[in-house]
DNA sequence: TGTACATCAGTGAACGCGCGTTCACTGATGTAC
DNA sequence: TGTACATCAGTGAACGCGCGTTCACTGATGTAC
């Protein structure tokens, strides 16, 4: 009996730990919709959180332990919405859309895996999680795209794709003289001029 | 007479700052070949360069200022492999390998490329002129491969494509478990796949 | 019902440290007269 | 030829500061007997 108590007791414990983590998680993630990856602080977090930057150490081992968890959340959020797209049997052409926005609309995210790709001397168990992530993303892009017509014949052409738009977004970000909208209008032209070969631009003509 | 003296007697003096200057670019460019971006600091630029770290700031206002004009240097290679590249008439293929192996082989470019488009928070008159620069190599890349057979018949593919490039290498930088040899040709086969959009693969078959 | 003890979440304050940058100073070279 | 002064490159040492992380401690809750 002391042994069924205990572990309810243990299991409460557990449950009340788990709700402070995703509180922890949760006041991440406001964050990122706010600043920039690079600004944002442990202090900040914990002050969003409404606990002491000394208290996140007992949930996650490491800042970019915790913003890798960040980012295995949100990499879920892209599947779902990938996955909804399917559903809704949209063409590549509006996937690529859809996946330019979402790198557009979600900076500090972004920011956030160019910090994990690019720059060396992570951590090796970070990196590990890293990886994981990105594989089981291009595993859940291959399940999903093979379904779409005009992207599925080729599997290396589905992930090049996808690292692709990553490449467009990174270089014109910052395109001198534009607005936001604009800077997203080429970015839609120019990953759809991937797709179409720069001669079949049709499909999107009416969006000049 | 005085006059012509004292500016001769400038100019010698000012001959010799660019001495000093190119100098310290060396040191900074030889670091590069040896160490992560993040990883070079100012101390080692000086010490490489045999002077002390105060007196690099006699030349360059700060490190962003140094780096961004290693930068331009670096695209000023990139302009001769590539109009070099299309001297001796190469197809788009072998043009995206050699792209994609000086992405790699420069490494620590890649990844101030990377911090300069990426991060935020960047001193406006280091923006500017890293900006300067893209366009400049925008530019550069219009009137270059405009001439190149299966490139040139839209200008949005022709940058589009650059930008990819990016996006490949930093994506499978890292991609976990291959060696440096199996990534570079990962990501080959991968840039290929886009121009080739797949089920167009023959012209690399031999390379497997 | 009470006392001693274990466990653990939470925390304010401090630590550590890297690293870009600045300061106050020296020394060499040139000019004025 | 000599003296006073201006200019400027170069520098060792220190500054500053952000910021991730750790420490030593408190307090609440549960257990043993």
């Amino acid at each position: 009996m002391s042994d069924t108590e205990k572990s309810t007791f243990m299991k409460l414990r557990e449950d009340e730990r788990e709700v402070r983590k995703a509180l922890i998680m949760d006041a991440t993630k406001t964050l990122y919709e706010k600043k920039a990856f690079h600004e944002i602080g442990m202090r900040d977090i914990a002050k969003k959180a409404g606990v002491s930057a000394a208290t996140i150490y007992r949930y996650f081992p490491s800042r970019d332990d915790l913003f890798v968890e960040a980012l295995i959340q949100d990499i879920n959020n892209i599947e779902m919405l990938l996955s909804k797209s399917i559903e809704e049997k949209m063409t590549i052409e509006e996937l690529t859309i859809v996946t330019i926005d979402y790198l557009l609309d979600n900076e500090s995210m972004f920011q956030m895996m160019c910090h994990f790709m690019v720059k060396g001397g992570i951590n090796t168990r970070v990196l590990n999680k890293f990886n994981a992530v990105l594989l089981h993303f291009n595993e859940m892009v291959n399940k999903i795209l093979i379904k779409i017509p005009g992207a599925g014949e080729d599997p290396f052409f589905i992930h090049a794709f996808f690292a692709s738009l990553s490449g467009v977004v990174m270089t014109f970000r910052n395109f001198p003289g534009l607005t936001l909208e604009d800077k997203r209008k080429l970015m839609h032209k120019l990953a759809l001029s991937i797709i179409n070969q720069g001669d079949k631009l049709s499909t999107f003509k009416g969006n000049d």
